[in-house]
DNA sequence: ACCTGAACACCGTTCAAGT
DNA sequence: ACCTGAACACCGTTCAAGT
């Protein structure tokens, strides 16, 4: 009798108390949030973990890797990804994916470096945004294997440039004025050693982001018409 | 007597069997040749010091991180460049620059992934690069601002590309044959889904880096040409 | 001036064991 | 099927102490 009523009991708690067991769609969504909250270099195993209210070995029953973990990561990032209109010419389908690209990837913390660290595409979000990319190269009228090289063009610029641009965003320590500590770093140039860098420190450090990145985009896509055009 | 005769044992001992005190050259170079070894995520400061024969604690006299050390092997590792020949037109410096800069970031294992990581140019070396590159793009004519635009733009466009075609070199595990085992994943890829990057598969597998890393410099190149006659 | 011992606060990952 | 305890083999960094 006391043993039917204990057996109850844990079936009791099971129902009432246990966690339901997690989908992968829970655990990436988490280090999603936690991507967000400290960055990829504060993205632990153990932290994401914490924050399923599990301990870090049990991670390894869902996930093999840290690095799958990542490729996840890097797949619910590029969910949002929307492709340009296809009725427009190719320039601006061109131009229109490196905006959206970019804006995706700057709506989560270290987005970029998280797919610059994930490998070749591989998840279906991902396929779907390279897919997309090649589309508009392809039919725009590059044969096939410049179609793939300008797509690695395309997709590297983005990528690099937001890694870039977001570097020193939300720096580790000593939150120092950022634009006065480079300041006084460029002025201790040797101008007689450096003048070009000298010369042109102001726009290194003033940057229109935008602006630079349109520059970029209109520089290769100008090179790719060029090549088209033969 | 026996009091004097021990202290200059001590002596002795300081000059025939003490390590002199390493100069911050040897700790970069013996960084450099770590690196070469093991690679990036190899490059340990307790395996450094073990390399210098010194405990780790040791290293943080002679360099206050391990941040700082990257730097230091990012100045090093740019101390090989070579300026391109300035009496050619503008377009035939560049391409040679880019082609002597990739050719000094496959000297060095993960030369790239160190460039990428140890932040704006600070050393030595590093900005006398950069001012070899303002160089041949201000003599092009481009506007100070366009310039820099264009500096940047050349010099992700090398550092991003070595490090793509150097990320599957040695990989750590599983030495299993890769071009096989990117095909057949390749061949798992749904063809009505994602038509283009099955279409252009091959050209995926099978690259040409010489080729496409001529490709991208063209291309820039031409787009960087057509800004100037405007 | 330069180096060490010993510790601190972490990592990713494995694996036998629990339920 | 899913989770935990406990360990392994590491990290970067600090700091009092040695010489």
């Amino acid at each position: 009798m006391a043993r039917v009523r204990i057996r109850l009991q844990a079936k009791l708690d099971v129902k009432l108390t246990a966690k339901a067991a997690l989908d992968p769609g829970q655990i990436v969504q988490a280090a999603l949030n936690l991507l967000d909250e400290v960055g990829l270099d504060g993205l632990t195993m153990r932290r994401l973990a914490e924050k399923l209210d599990i301990k870090a070995a049990s991670l390894y029953w869902h996930v093999r890797d840290k690095d799958e973990l990542i490729v996840l990561l890097a797949d619910e990032i590029c969910a949002a990804m929307q492709a340009p209109d296809p009725a427009m010419p190719w320039r601006e389908q061109l131009q229109q994916f490196a905006e959206e690209y970019r804006r995706v990837l700057l709506s989560h913390r270290d987005a970029a470096r998280v797919l610059a660290q994930s490998g070749p595409p591989s998840g279906e979000s991902r396929l779907n945004l390279v897919e997309i990319l090649l589309d508009v190269v392809l039919k725009a009228g590059f044969s096939p294997k410049d179609a793939a090289y300008a797509g690695f063009l395309m997709n590297d610029y983005v990528t690099t440039f937001v890694i870039e641009e977001t570097r020193y965003v939300a720096p580790p320590k000593r939150q120092q004025p950022p634009d006065e500590a480079t300041e006084s770093w460029m002025d201790a140039l040797p101008a007689d050693k450096y003048p070009n860098i000298v010369a042109l420190a102001p726009h290194w450090l003033n940057v229109n982001l935008d602006e630079q990145f349109h520059f970029g985009c209109e520089v290769i896509a100008d090179g790719l018409e060029r090549r088209l055009n033969r």
